[in-house]
DNA sequence: ATAAAGATTCAAATTAATATGAAATGGTAA
DNA sequence: TTACCATTTCATATTAATTTGAATCTTTAT
């Protein structure tokens, strides 16, 4: 099978000479080189943020607790028959949630009851579009 | 502070009797009690697949991979000039993000270039929108 | 006060994710 | 064929996330 005509030329980056074939090399220098993509890229203290936001999702008790606050609120002794854990376990992943503000609680008498915020119901929307 | 009239009966479900506040009660029976809110909460397959899916876009490099190649298609040299890791922990990256289809690589010549595939598109904008 | 119910916190144990470096693979060119 | 470059794979080490059970805290009822 014939190969494209990929030769390349050498990039400097970061203190960093290395082959590039010619093709992206192109590219690259029309859009600013490395810098101009570099500049693209969002601030590293935004990305840790996002992936911590993303991490708080990423986990099925979590995610189990977010849709049964999409129905109603709910005290956490009713969550808890949804899930089936342990009660520190449980409160291990309410905090997690409530950390990243996808859920708030209130203490209401003997109980706190959790909410579902815009937040949450925006994460979860967003996580079903990926699904597709 | 005066407390909320918030009494409680109990509830069954799942082999566990407990005590939940009555509004809470109140608007689970409306919505058709435990088993009405277990029903609308997706089955543990989907739930799973979606943290999987979630999971591989919280890590700052493999979002940092992914908004380089939203600038444009790169081979791995370019992306490792980018985010200055070894070979193989970046390659580990690349192939978790293939992995949930993010993103997509071809072998050209001597080269593997890599692109951004629409669900990777679609999954940025989305962390971008929780991100607010 | 004291006790009981609902929920959280803490430290330790377990499990999962990530990082590392050496070896292997696939492609190209001499 | 041999050598070489770009990238991946593998086994192992390290680090981070989750689980567990006991202790603690808060509120209500006695």
């Amino acid at each position: 099978m014939p190969q494209t005509r990929t030769r390349s030329r050498p990039v400097k980056c970061c203190d960093v000479t290395r082959d590039i074939p010619d093709p992206i090399r192109n590219e690259l220098d029309k859009k600013g080189g490395m810098e101009g993509l570099l500049a693209r890229i969002p601030k590293q203290a935004a990305l840790y943020a996002s992936s911590r936001l993303t991490q708080a999702l990423a986990d099925p008790i979590r995610l189990t607790v977010m849709y049964a606050l999409l129905s109603q609120p709910l005290c956490v002794c009713v969550i808890k028959a949804v899930v089936q854990i342990a009660d520190s376990k449980l409160s291990y992943h309410l905090t997690i949630l409530k950390e990243q503000e996808f859920i708030v609680g209130e203490q209401q008498g003997n109980w706190i009851i959790y909410h579902i915020t815009d937040r949450g119901r925006q994460a979860l929307k967003c996580t079903e579009k990926m699904g597709v």
